[in-house]
RNA sequence: AGUUCGAUUGUGUAACGGUAGCACAACAGACUCUGACUCUGUUUGUCUAGGUUCGAAUCCUAGUCGAACUACCA
């Protein structure tokens, strides 16, 4: 009952402002990605934060395409990044683009001009890094930095008129070159760039800096809580200058530590190596870090919520263990996904007893965790696929499959006691012989045998074939953005590993792209979009837990 | 070196001067027509040194370690 879940610091912080009736009590976040990239994990992570932020409390919560680099922004992003937060399964109350703003930008610039708190300046880039001084030595001031309010206005307008090159002029905020924060040494607020904008087209020739334009978005939406990660935290006293200079709304910004997962990289520019290079087939591989890649892959959106929730949120360097969020898929899929049969590396068992020629419909429960889940038929036979692995010819201890003399439940249907096996020339077994037990019929037994295992199986008559693509972590070691040398040399060469020939249960085979499966004793599968008409795809979204392979490992 | 931020079991995160808890992982066991799921139990932690206090993970001081910042990127 009075379970309480404790609050995050930005929870605490929220109720504090609430209980004030800082800004009656409204709460307003927003999501600001930049339209140049796929989104990943990390803005997965994020997005679950801020719209369930303005979820919890009652609020709102925007989505704003920070778009203030024409040379990078592409509208294709913009349409995946929508999707993938839908998807997501959020909604955002307006959508927005920094672009919208130019207008405004461009007259809070001049407003900041007639105040003497800007100016245009015609160093270069290389001067203007050369007065920046450094963290331990000031910087010195511009020898354009005293031209008077009516000279810089009207350079201004010049620069928006389309009367210098790139590169020519600037205009700085005028602030203070001794600063011990660096962002404060009359940081840039507007560049030259003779580009075509995505969305505003060959209007502008100028644009706003991404440091004079996030503040004054949040402001100008009255986002309330401003969300950003850690290395935004210098940049929050040039935010606060900006608007308290220009006198608009108070956003208050507040910082998270982003949340790493171990054995994958997350920066844009390493993933994008990734995809041009070749590692990887595109940005949606499900090897990929990225929302399409693991929504790809068959990691439900629950799953992300889940594992955003549980990770809890920090202001503390982190690496969060990918097991956790395997885990998470584990959990929701075990829940809802159907259990069906199939054999990923086949050998032929053979029921000596079993007359020839018959076939028997078994019905199977689809998933005992939902009883409103249904159930299916399954045809049986004297000869089934059953596991290569699920044989052993000499056997452990605890081994509790098919070795000669040991009995198995064969899932759905009957207990079968092995008999042996027949070899070819090179001693490989390709055949296994069992008798079965026609008084063990599932459902209605009545040989009174327990036995220790239970294994899955698939009719040879009756079985289709479907391509299984196995994939495991696609780098070998836990860190590898900081591990020793490139991080692609620490790329896992096994983390795709394609079976061209498995053998599925008939009702399978008409399974439509997207459709979620546990494969028993196997793992979560999905339909992979490759699939076609004449060819199922399926991809291994995760294993299941595997205590045996455990015990294995011990030996 | 400067500024800013941070430090709680293997990982992540709580405890807001009063029993260091939760999840994952690990380990042991129960259950099982999935060696899955579920259930039970166990191990492992407050960066260091001082101080304040009846009492400190929490407050103070000093140190140590780590991260971010010095793009006409965001």
């Amino acid at each position: 009952m009075s379970e309480e879940k404790s609050l995050n610091f930005l929870e605490e912080i929220i109720e504090e402002d609430i209980a004030a009736g800082l800004h009656g009590g409204r709460v307003h976040t927003r999501f600001p990605p930049e339209p140049n990239g796929y989104l990943h994990i990390g803005h997965a992570t994020s997005i679950c934060l801020n719209f369930g932020l303005a979820r919890k409390y009652n609020g709102k919560c925007n989505l704003r395409f920070d778009d203030t680099n024409p040379t990078t922004e592409e509208t294709e992003y913009v349409e995946s990044i929508r999707n993938d937060i839908k998807w997501l399964g959020f909604e955002w109350d307006n959508e927005f683009y920094a672009s919208d703003y130019f207008e405004k930008l461009y007259e809070f610039a001049v407003t900041l001009i007639k105040k003497g708190l800007a100016y245009v300046d015609d160093s270069t880039a290389d001067e203007i890094a050369a007065m920046k001084g450094s963290t331990t030595a000031p910087g010195t001031n511009s020898p354009y930095r005293d031209r008077s309010i009516e000279e810089n206005l009207r350079l201004f307008e010049e620069m928006k008129d389309g009367k210098y090159k790139d590169g020519e002029k600037t205009l700085r905020a005028k602030i203070d070159m001794a600063h011990p924060n660096l962002l404060l040494r009359d940081p840039l607020m507007y560049r030259i760039k003779h580009e075509h904008h995505h969305r505003t087209g060959d209007k502008w020739c100028i644009y706003p800096m991404y440091d004079f334009a996030h503040g004054q978005s949040d402001s100008i939406e009255e986002i309330t809580h401003s969300i950003c990660t850690l290395e935004f935290i210098h940049h929050r006293p040039l935010y606060n200058w900006f608007i308290e200079k220009l006198g608009i709304f108070p956003s208050k910004q507040y910082e998270f530590a982003r949340r790493n997962l171990t054995y994958t990289v997350m920066s844009k520019r390493k993933l994008l190596q990734l995809v041009n290079e070749g590692h990887v087939n595109g940005w949606d591989d499900p090897r990929m870090p990225t929302v399409s890649g693991m929504r790809r892959r068959g990691y439900p959106a629950a799953a992300f919520r889940r594992f955003s929730d549980t990770i809890g949120i920090a202001k503390r360097e982190n690496i969060v263990d990918i097991g956790l969020l395997e885990f998470c898929v584990r959990e929701h899929l075990n829940k809802t996904a159907n259990r069906v049969m199939a054999v990923l590396d086949p050998v032929k068992l053979v029921i000596t007893n079993y007359p020839e020629g018959t076939t028997e419909n078994f019905t199977a429960e689809n998933n005992p965790e939902d009883e409103n889940a249904g159930s299916r038929v399954i045809p049986f036979g004297r000869e089934l696929w059953i596991e290569r692995e699920d044989f052993m010819e000499e056997a452990p201890k605890k081994f509790f499959r098919l070795t000669p003399g040991n009995m198995v439940r064969l899932k759905s249907a009957y207990i079968v006691k092995c008999e042996g096996c027949v070899k070819d020339d090179a001693g490989n077994v390709i055949e296994v012989h069992c008798s079965y037990l026609p008084e063990s019929k599932s459902g209605n037994d009545t040989s009174g045998l327990t036995v220790k295992g239970t294994i899955h199986w698939v009719s040879v008559e009756h079985a289709r074939t479907a391509e299984v693509r196995l994939y495991d972590r696609l780098f070998k070691v836990e860190d590898p953005a900081n591990a020793e040398g490139d991080f692609k040399d620490h790329i896992n060469p096994d983390s795709m590993q394609v079976l061209s020939k498995v053998y599925i249960e008939p009702e399978l085979a008409k399974a439509g792209v997207g459709d979620t499966m546990q494969f028993m004793r196997k793992g979560y599968f999905c339909v992979d979009l490759d699939s076609t008409a004449e060819r199922i795809i399926f991809n291994r979204t995760v294993t299941l837990k595997d205590a045996w392979a455990k015990e294995q490992k011990k030996n």
